[in-house]
RNA sequence: GCCCCGGUAGUGUAGUGGCCUAUCAUACAGGCCUGUCGAGCCUGUGACUCGGGUUCAAAUCCCGGCCGGGGCGCCA
């Protein structure tokens, strides 16, 4: 049905009839001549109508964001300061758009994330808002072709699950027919099965849920992660295969998509390797900064944007200790309080969180036990480790948040086209 | 889970007890206008989140509900 794009028309020629489709985005109707400008997803274009002409008379019935039909060409200049202009011989109105609009497109007029979302098909007509999706599918495209060059295959795991990953976040709880069963907080425990089953490098791109009542500008309940899981590898493995499927995610993102620079806070791919810092690093120098971190704490958000601070971009903080990493994460030999882990940060906002794996079956249960989970209900998982598990590693980044971060959106709401927050489950 | 803040036309706002018959912008309707382009000018339509309370009087004060934004914790 549809033969070309608005962006299409640049550098046709006149006189040749061309019929262009989309959505009349604005209607100015003067004395003597009548504009439309028409908008489709590849940009803007000035429709001219002519007093003379049979299209005049009906301009006055096109609502704004009706879907319309125009035939035509483009005239010997371009008179229009969108820079492409079409000059109408015949309009088809496809469908009236009502009115008054719920968000107006053309309007300078402030919109509250609260009518955005409730209104997210129109908000998304808005090219500063479409163009989001546009980025973080090109970061994504560019991050899997990377991963596809590195020996990857794509996998699919259950998101309906009887057992919690890791014990820690809360899950959401449904019914599967007479038993009770949750939605996966990570694809975690079947990425290392499938470690087992020989399939030596494994990513998934999937949703994962997190029933955490938080209200912030970075957490979502559902968000997409990217995870992976290589064998033979330890952590410096892992953060290497990061660091460069990053690059590859922003390099694909800005060659790819039309005027990334105008909206991209990252203006080229980032070095590699990233920088590295150690978490007893960032202590000492949150020490100088008078702030005290206990032994084998966390680091909180005030924490964080003093490290952040210190580096460009992004940025790894290595060996966590063991106390806040989970049962499956593997420690130093030489230093069983820490771990060979680490997160990637851009400034104080965490985007991944990765670490080599516990291999052995014994260490591995008795981890399990450690963290007061009852080993019995993992046995599915232990069982992949008795029989030949090679060493591993692999991360998980939150794709919603690396998005957020290289358009430097304040919210990660905005980077998912129908967010999950703590109160919003609709549309 | 704890804490803070907010809810006024389709959209975004002004308004802190009577001068609110509620401001402004934008949208919408009608009109004017030698090509406009964030068009311009004129006229008009359109709103106080819900329930209860205080008061002579409530958009405004109090209580509760609903809805939203944010901080902490936690995380990707």
């Amino acid at each position: 049905m549809k033969k070309f794009f608005v962006a299409d028309l640049d550098g046709k020629l006149p006189g040749e009839m061309l019929t262009l489709n989309g959505w009349a985005q604005d209607i100015r109707i003067l004395k003597n001549v009548g504009f439309i400008v028409l908008r489709d997803q590849t940009g803007l274009v000035q429709i001219t109508v002519k007093k003379d002409t049979e299209p005049f008379s009906m301009l006055g019935d096109i609502s704004r964001e009706s879907v319309i039909m125009v035939k035509g060409a483009v005239p010997e200049k371009i008179q229009s300061k969108i820079g492409r202009e079409f000059i109408a011989n015949e309009i088809s109105i496809l469908n009236i758009a009502g009115s008054p609009l719920p968000i107006g497109i053309a309007d300078e007029v402030e919109v509250d994330f609260d009518t955005r979302f409730n209104n997210r098909f129109m908000d998304l007509r808005k090219p500063e808002h479409s163009r989001i999706f546009r980025a973080k599918s090109a970061i994504l495209w560019g991050i899997r072709s990377f991963l596809m060059s590195q020996g990857f295959t794509e996998v699919q795991t259950p998101k309906i699950v009887s057992a919690a990953t890791e014990g820690g976040a809360d899950l959401f709880r449904v019914k599967y027919f007479e038993k009770d069963a949750f939605l996966n907080q990570s694809p975690q425990l079947y990425k290392e099965m499938l470690i087992a089953s020989g399939v030596e490098r494994v990513f998934e791109v999937g949703p994962a849920f997190r029933a955490e009542e938080h209200n912030t500008p970075r957490h979502l309940n559902e968000f997409t992660s990217i995870d992976i899981e290589m064998a033979f590898a330890d952590h410096n493995d892992a953060m290497h295969m990061l660091e460069n499927a990053i690059s590859h995610g922003i390099e694909n993102f800005l060659n790819k998509v039309p005027e990334a620079l105008q909206f991209s806070l990252l203006k080229s791919p980032p070095k590699t390797p990233f920088p590295r810092i150690t978490y007893e690093e960032c202590v000492s120098i949150l020490a100088e900064n008078g702030l005290k971190v206990n032994k084998g704490e966390d680091l909180n958000n005030e924490q964080l944007k003093i490290i952040g601070s210190r580096f460009e971009g992004f940025y790894f903080i290595t060996h966590w200790p063991r106390e806040v990493r989970p049962f499956y994460t593997s420690v130093l030999e030489d230093n069983e309080n820490f771990t060979k882990s680490f997160d990637l940060q851009f400034r104080e906002i965490e985007l991944t969180s990765g670490a080599q794996r516990v291999h052995n079956p014994e260490t591995l249960k008795r981890k399990i036990e450690e963290k007061g989970l009852d080993s019995s209900n993992f046995e599915f998982y232990l069982k992949t480790f008795r029989y030949g598990m090679p060493p591993h590693a692999g991360w998980g980044l939150g794709l919603e948040r690396l998005t957020q971060v290289i358009l430097n959106l304040p919210n990660v709401r905005e980077a998912s086209l129908f967010p999950r927050d703590r109160t919003r489950v609709f549309p």
